[in-house]
DNA sequence: ATTTAGCACTCGAACTCTCTGAGTGCTAAG
DNA sequence: CTTAGCACTCAGAGAGTTCGAGTGCTAAAT
């Protein structure tokens, strides 16, 4: 059923004031508004309605309305006014401190930033990186038992170990192990490099001590690659807003947050734009009075990770949905120009 | 001035009792206790000297008694008894888990660790490493405008990065330049990698397009080599101690820890064994009510660097400090263990 | 000369009571 | 349908009270 006008117009005007003051909010308050030229009266009928369809909520009998979870999820879909996508200077400069880093440090920072520039905290997720493939292998030896294996992705991520073999290993047999590992793995899915390849490789190059360290190696790599991390941030900026005055739920929130924020974010194919979820639609009990505002950002055509905000339900939706989304379409560039390779950049 | 026996055993189980409760001791809750068998007025006596002398404080003008600064000092340097440095096995099963990982993350995750282990927040800091030198440089050709550097230090450390040239350069200069990297700039101290080495390197391998991107990126190498990274572990745990349910003071300390972790923690020069630092003797202003445990690491003869925990100055010192300094012993051997190549390993 | 018992005194914490005022719901007039 | 008016509700602030743990002092006991 759709709100009249004038509903409309009030729940607006009542979630930004709660917004603001994190206060209960009461008829009088209201009507003394700009846009609201009706009698406190009417404003509390109309406002008992909203009550009754489930869009606020009185904290006690005889005090202001509050949004409900359905109120601001209504406000988010369908009321709050847009803020216009521009003036991106504060982020675009502050981005600018990010430049060349390694991914995940990159990630971790921009994570940083976001929570300094909105005085929230953030989740920052790596990027699932499964449909990248090695470009190169190569093998550098230390000495004749300390080898470096360095592997190169299409992503441009640059990933190395440092392995000691057993026996010595020859020049000869480290470079024909390396060519093979070159010819046999690279440009492949990496799901498809699986322990039978292996065999294959060991046929080909012949079973040289350093055959199963870089076979370990690898796995670990792969797993590292398709796993993702999750980087919090700012975490003590929450304990700033009153609804986490309550030091135990603030607690109990913060060391969610900081043991499961895995299965706090959701996936980057839920995402589209910016995505909003209002206290119980995160899932996890301690989250219930928390909003989280996500966003994704792309590694070029490999992947994509995601950033988001976490505060109050009582947060201002309008402004820091703007603002992630403007940061993430930054960060993009960003990405584009310093980690990715030449390939993938558009000329 | 000596305190006598009785003194010292009366402020000894007044901190003991002040640590297990968090709330005031009076002096009836002391002469119930079994090695103290005094009536309770001679007791107050004995406390009112000790207040007077400075190591007790009251809260108000009727109500036990709580140990100052001083007081945790002196209980620290010579009251408290010295927990057995034994049974480790809580520490080392744990540290178990550690394995094969890169120096950084390692480090991290043992914050992580025995944050979780003690209930308490951690700092953990890498290590100094001014004193380590380059082993080896390695230039990958990705394509003939894209490279891997990769160089290892003596130390054990791999690192790399991928840098874009802006014109070709053909694998004849490639290995050139390897080479005469290799011979002039290994195994020196890092302080004595100048600008003007790299002139000698320009001039012996001729200036190709790679030598800009290479002395910069080795140049960021030795400013990374020589920082040290600080992290943070386990904020929220500090949000469980009643010392930290005023929710302003909780933010203030979190903030100062998660932003200036850097000036917190005392150089490993400072360090002997393990060191307590109480309140004020942390320095800064948001710290004054928490203590801080330090113990330091080695990575074998290369560099040192410091782990440490956080809690209310009301913290189990004798405890925490056996604990953190079995746990520094473990992630020594296991340092060795992992990271380090076999020459530093003692056979 | 210590130690201890006894007692008056202090003062924060907790509890009750009251008052206030913002806010509501309802009714009746506009 | 809107609004003015009014009785009603209830959290929160403030004042007053009680309670009890704890102190400091004094005088008796050891």
């Amino acid at each position: 059923m759709e709100l009249s006008e004038r509903k409309s117009k009030i729940l607006k005007a009542l979630i930004a004031e709660y917004i603001r003051t994190a206060e209960p909010v009461g008829s009088k308050t209201l009507a003394a508004m700009e846009d609201l030229h009706y009698s406190s009266a009417t404003i509390r009928n109309e406002m008992s309605e909203l009550e009754e369809m489930g869009y606020l909520e009185k904290t006690h009998t005889s005090s202001g309305r509050v949004p409900s979870h359905k109120g601001y999820r209504l406000y988010v879909d369908e009321l709050m006014t847009q803020e216009t996508d521009q003036d991106a200077s504060a982020e675009t400069t502050a981005l600018m401190s990010l430049k060349e880093r390694e991914l995940d440090r990159l990630i971790q920072e921009a994570g940083r930033l976001i929570s300094t520039l909105t005085n929230y905290a953030t989740v920052a997720v790596t990027p699932h990186m499964t449909r990248t493939s090695i470009r190169q292998f190569e093998l550098i030896a230390v000495d004749d038992t300390t080898f470096v294996i360095v592997v190169v992705t299409e992503s441009g991520q640059v990933k190395n170990k440092m392995v000691h073999t057993g026996a010595p290993v020859s020049k000869e047999e480290t470079e024909l192990l390396c060519y093979v590992l070159n010819q046999t793995l690279t440009a492949l899915p990496l799901e498809q490099i699986t322990p039978e390849r292996f065999d294959i490789v060991g046929r080909a190059a012949g079973v040289s001590a350093l055959l199963a360290p870089v076979a370990e190696y690898i796995a670990e790599l792969i797993r590292e690659l398709g796993s993702q991390k999750v980087f919090v941030q700012g975490g003590s900026k929450l304990l700033g807003f009153p609804e986490y005055h309550d030091t135990k739920k603030a607690q109990k929130l913060l060391a969610y947050m900081a043991d499961d924020a895995k299965s706090l974010v959701p996936t980057e194919q839920e995402i589209d734009g910016v995505k909003i979820f209002i206290g119980p639609e995160n899932g996890a009990d301690p989250m219930s009075e928390t909003s989280t505002i996500y966003a994704k950002y792309d590694i070029g055509t490999i992947g994509q990770g995601v950033i988001g905000i976490v505060g109050p339900t009582r947060m201002d939706y309008a402004a820091l949905s703007a603002q992630l989304s403007r940061f993430a379409k930054g960060l993009n560039q960003l990405i584009s120009e310093t980690i990715l390779d030449d390939r993938d950049k558009k000329k």
